[in-house]
DNA sequence: AGCACGCCGACT
DNA sequence: GTCGGCGTGCTC
């Protein structure tokens, strides 16, 4: 499949790409539609469509083409100058219209045809998340009322099928829906709208693709001398404020800067002393810091620097630094030359919204050439950096999981931050990529090195490095000699023994004491969000469930006077925690399990004193709340951070000393393979935390199973004896990095069929894949139910070196039923 | 994947 | 006849 995708992909030197006009009347697209997908031969289906009077469209432009009654985006592929013989000139259409063109750079086809084979997914789907949302957008047939064509009461004389549209339609405001909605609500909507639409109650019509576009504004131009002798004080005061900034404002910022208005600039224009012009203004988040200069650095940090400096192109490192030993800092020298040499670099980092810190450190160094890409920027915003991103200016770009895919023509280092964290797979939607494997790819694809860092390396980067040692950087002190924090492990099972019920040991209690005498910070890490992880009747002990998903449901209760809500963490259902148990109508329920809400509200019963800020993700939905929330922090306004993972990246403030693990046990208590792994790499991060400034850390690690290996290698920094015995695990089963995974995940709203198609599927699996792979399952997934869809799960098992299986896999699609939905999980981090 | 089209049984 | 159900084929 890869090869024929190749020849489709636009391999054409860009002299090819301008046929003159009179020749190149034809267009084959790669079209956002079913109908597009590769079938069961992984063949790619091109619709050929003509080009309107000299469009100049090229191949690798994105642009918008009718099929059937609606608009769906698509790629231009090839531009021909004939048509293919079975199709007849009348049945071709013309191209609506090029929505973006030249957004592919060089060997960038390669990239994306190959996350589409070896993710087996069609390169359609590769192509979307590659770029900005909105490009790709379809448009939908709409049906809306003509209440005024409506005789009154007349929907009693309809046929049944007419009544049930219009009432649906009715019972909306706007009286508007897409045609698929009503299809999914009503069965026979069919009928009902045609009815409509010849009775002249409704019309259908095409909504138009909302694509994202440049945002135009008024620019404000200095055309005189400030002081002419002719022009008026005012209006001289205004040109010398203009002149003071350049001679070029936006008219909405000199309106505000001259406290003038509209009306006096447009006479100003008419005299000539200044040029009003629309013009293009990126929307590119901003943020304004001090200019800093590149620190010196430690030995350690050098050598680390010159070995990167050294790297030849295609090439990664891992760089292995402890908590606090300033990678960032060697990032940041790395790059200063990149830049220098007129080339971008990429910055890869878990969440972005969540490290603002390190956000404001690169821009304090390089000003505005960076630029943040992630999904909390608006759809403009996105639109706008991924245009800046094209034009091939020298920049950084500082992303999260998807900016792997970021346009850069001119790329000259990929740098992944905190490599081993689990965010740089995508799980929800396809393709599941990973982005250190793609970064891999392009890497080598632009010739150009890669830096992997992280406290806390995969086994996989690990292993890797293992095997070429002249790649591996290690940073195994903190900077200024500072000492990693004290790791102190709290028997809970002890505390209870002596009559401590507290949430707090002994020992974590009289710290937090010493936090408040010494006017320091802490931050605790709680596993969970929310208050309890369930309710319990404590007559009959009736648990309140999701109706939805095969869980109990969490309890949420923020403050004093708060609703006490009960949540599902699956899909957001949530409904009032009832004041009487359902089945016996007790009014007495126990708590289990505790949540960020809870460890907030117990400290602010035991330390009325401490301030608490909750950072969990409800209290960071909204867009800029991480970043207000961290700064008040930072800015001494709390004494304490209670919050979840979130808390574990890239929080580097000087005043923590303490760092509490409320209870270690909600992490390693997982069925996964990399159950331990990640309790290691989050425990490990969580206690870096602290200490990084003059007074040396401490951290207090609470748990029921003080014993367990993984909870001991964090208390004594032992990264690699963790590794060691981790990989000797993974590698007596088969897990990866020894050995491969293919998770095939199904589901659907109807259980039995769901689990029909599992065994058919893992049967078809063993025909195709042979004794090659080991087949695990069929099984339910751990939570068998979500959103009321039943989840089945077959787990393929294969040697590193049987990479070409997965295009065997592709075949097993068609055995699919329509009510069943497969996902192919290749390499998949979570069995959940 | 949807959505047309067309064929066949039940009911005014 | 007409309505409504579902199987089959097409999308430039």
């Amino acid at each position: 499949m890869t090869d024929r995708c190749l020849s489709l992909a636009v391999a054409e030197p860009p002299a090819d790409y301008s046929f003159p006009p009179s020749i190149a009347r034809f267009v084959e697209v790669l079209v956002d539609h079913p109908y597009s997908r590769p079938d069961e031969d992984g063949e790619q289906r091109l619709l050929t469509y003509r080009i309107p009077n000299a469009l100049p469209v090229r191949a690798g432009d994105i642009i918008s083409v009718p099929v059937r009654s609606e608009v769906f985006g698509g790629v231009a592929i090839r531009i021909v100058d004939r048509l293919p013989e079975h199709l007849e000139e009348t049945r071709i259409r013309p191209i609506n219209k090029i929505i973006a063109s030249g957004c592919f750079p060089d060997r960038y086809w390669e990239l994306l045809e190959r996350v589409a084979s070896y993710y087996a997914t069609d390169l359609v789907t590769a192509i979307r998340i590659a770029l900005p949302p909105g490009l790709l957008e379809q448009s939908m047939r709409r049906l809306r009322l003509k209440p005024e064509a409506i005789p009154h009461g007349a929907e009693v004389f309809c046929r049944p099928n007419t009544r049930k549209v219009l009432q649906l339609l009715q019972s909306q405001s706007a009286g508007d829906y897409s045609i698929r909605y009503l299809h999914k609500e009503i069965k026979g909507a069919e009928q009902g709208i045609k009815d409509l639409i010849k009775r002249g109650w409704a019309e259908s019509y095409l909504d138009e693709p909302k694509t994202a576009s440049a945002r135009f504004q008024l620019s404000v131009t200095l055309s005189v001398r400030p002081s002419a002798l002719d022009i008026s004080k005012r209006h001289q005061e205004i040109l010398n404020i203009l002149s003071s900034h350049g001679g070029e404002l936006w008219l909405t910022d000199l309106e505000k800067l001259a406290k003038t208005t509209r009306k006096t600039l447009n006479l100003m224009a008419e005299k000539g002393y200044i040029a009003l012009q629309e013009q293009e203004r990126l929307r590119l988040s901003s943020v304004v810091v001090t200019k800093d200069r590149a620190k010196e650095l430690t030995p350690a940090q050098a050598i680390a620097l010159a070995k990167i400096q050294a790297l030849p192109g295609g090439e990664q490192t891992l760089l292995h630094g402890v908590t606090g030993s300033g990678k960032t800092e060697i990032y940041l020298q790395a790059i200063a030359p990149i830049l220098e040499s007129g080339r971008s670099a990429l910055v890869l980092v878990p969440e972005i919204g969540l490290t603002p810190q390190l956000t404001d450190r690169f821009t304090a160094r390089f000003g505005d050439r960076v630029c943040v890409y992630h999904s909390a920027l608006s759809d403009g915003e996105r639109y706008d950096t991924w245009r800046q991103m094209l034009s091939g200016q020298a920049q950084v770009i500082i992303g999260t999981r998807s900016a792997i895919f970021a346009p850069l023509p001119r790329l000259g280092m990929i740098i992944l931050d905190e490599e081993h964290d689990a965010s740089f797979k995508q799980t929800q939607l396809l393709p599941n990529y990973h982005a250190r494997t793609v970064a891999q790819w392009r890497s080598q694809l632009e010739n150009c090195p890669l830096i992997l860092g992280s406290a806390t390396p995969s086994l996989e980067s690990w292993q890797q490095s293992q095997e070429n040692p002249d790649n591996y950087l290690s940073l195994p002190d903190r900077i200024n000699h500072r000492p990693l924090p004290s790791v102190e492990i709290v028997d809970m099972r002890r505390e209870l023994q002596g009559g401590n019920r507290s949430l707090f040991s002994r020992s974590l209690r009289s710290a937090l004491e010493n936090i408040q005498e010494t006017r320091q910070q802490a931050i605790l890490f709680v596993s969970r969000r929310g208050h309890s992880t369930f309710v319990s009747c404590r007559s009959c002990g009736y648990v309140a469930e999701c109706p939805h998903c095969d869980v109990s449901l969490s309890y949420h209760y923020t403050h004093e006077g708060a609703t006490e809500l009960l949540r599902c963490h699956y899909c957001n259902y949530s409904r009032l925690q009832p004041r009487f148990c359902p089945e016996c109508h007790s009014p007495y329920f126990k708590f289990f399990g505790s949540g960020t809400q809870r460890v907030e509200r117990e400290l602010g019963s035991e330390f009325p004193d401490l301030r608490v800020i909750r950072f969990d993700s409800d209290t960071t939905r909204t867009k800029n709340a991480p970043r207000e929330l961290l700064s008040k922090f930072a800015n001494g306004e709390a004494d304490v951070l209670v919050g979840t993972q979130m808390l574990t990246k890239g929080l580097d403030i000087a005043r923590i000393t303490l760092v509490g693990v409320m209870a270690a046990d909600g992490l390693l208590y997982h069925s996964d393979y990399r159950a331990a792994e990640r309790t290691f790499q989050t425990l490990t991060q969580v206690v870096g935390r602290a200490g990084r400034g003059e007074t040396k850390g401490r951290a207090i690690i609470q748990t029921y199973t003080p014993e367990h290996p993984v909870i001991r290698a964090v208390q004594t920094h032992d990264y690699e004896g963790f590794v060691e015995a981790e990989l000797e695990q993974r590698e007596s089963l088969a897990y990866p990095p020894h050995g491969r995974l293919i998770l095939l995940r199904l589901s659907g709203l109807d259980g039995a069929e769901v689990e029909k198609t599992a065994s058919v599927l893992a049967d078809a699996c063993i025909e195709v894949l042979g004794t090659e792979c080991e087949i695990l399952g069929p099984a339910p997934a751990t939570v068998q139910r979500v959103a009321r869809r039943y989840r089945w799960q077959i787990l393929i098992k294969f040697a590193d070196d049987r990479g070409e299986i997965i295009g065997r896999l592709l075949t097993i699609k068609s055995l699919v039923p329509r009510a069943v939905s497969l996902a192919i999980d290749v390499d998949p981090l979570s069995m959940d």
